[in-house]
DNA sequence: TCTACAATTGCAAATAATTCTTATTTAGGG
DNA sequence: CCCTAAATAAGAATTATTTGCAATTGTAGA
């Protein structure tokens, strides 16, 4: 399952670059490819690190370019933090709820069937057009509770 | 209703300070004022601004080191945006959802009765340990939306 | 295949929000 | 009223991210 997920989200993100003209460089290829494959939620500071073995000259400020090119076609999704670094998840690039581990800043997606209805509470009530939300639960996670 | 909340915020948040053995300087309480006051979600620089009037040298330093400490003693909380400043919340300083509107940045505390299901699904379903949470919807407040 | 040129890259400097450093001032107990 | 630890003002430092610019490189068309 995670293989065909890693595939199609790979060509999904190459071909919206294409359809809207971007170039396909060397780089920005390296750089989907981490996104669709990565099943933790990368950092930039991740991906820079695992790109500076393919390209020893790389600058962050690429990293940091093409994420944001991609963000902005909707193929990837941003999970900033007030204090530290954004992550990022290109298997999902929709909205959709995190657990984060206050120990190990491990991300998890989880299910939450809940959630549904939410939106539609909330838009019924504030009168708000509601665009976009962000759920995010902090906790301690399974691992790091055994290592007490 | 509202006079009521400001004053049992503002001494809850003193006697906290005092109870710790913290100092009431002028600056401080001046800050509680604002946070026990505000129902709009204020940023530092908005409090800061506040602040001059009656304080001419006061430094910004100053309110994050207080917002911070108040912060640590659980009587306010901290609304934190990757891209932006934080936003402080002095009367109800425990997690609860927002709405945030994305063209004049007010924000909202919504009723959202669908929610206290939530954190038990999560804990049921992740074996996580969840401490915290952070919900946001961001959307167009109901008079942006009349300014079209 | 070759060329032209806009898109992209690498580097370094610029930002923006926040935190830290240090010398000075001050609240509050004795 | 005095003392001492805590708090302040000012500005430098930090961290994550963004930007300016000159050099390089995909890629559409000859």
């Amino acid at each position: 399952m995670a293989a065909p997920v890693y595939r199609d989200r790979y060509k999904s993100m190459v071909e919206t670059l294409k359809r809207q003209g971007h170039k396909l460089t060397p780089q920005r290829l390296a750089i989907i490819r981490i996104l669709a494959a990565s099943e933790g939620h990368p950092s930039v500071e991740e991906i820079y690190g695992q790109l500076k073995r393919k390209f020893p000259g790389i600058s962050q400020a690429t990293v940091y370019r093409n994420i944001m090119l991609i963000k902005s076609l909707g193929e990837v999704l941003e999970i900033g933090f007030a204090g530290g670094s954004s992550r990022y998840d290109g298997r999902r690039p929709y909205p959709h709820p995190h657990i984060v581990c206050l120990k190990c800043n491990k991300i998890v997606d989880p299910e939450l069937d809940t959630l549904h209805d939410m939106t539609k509470e909330i838009t019924d009530e504030s009168g708000f057009e509601i665009i976009t939300y962000r759920l995010d639960f902090f906790g301690v996670c399974p691992e790091c509770r055994e290592k007490k």
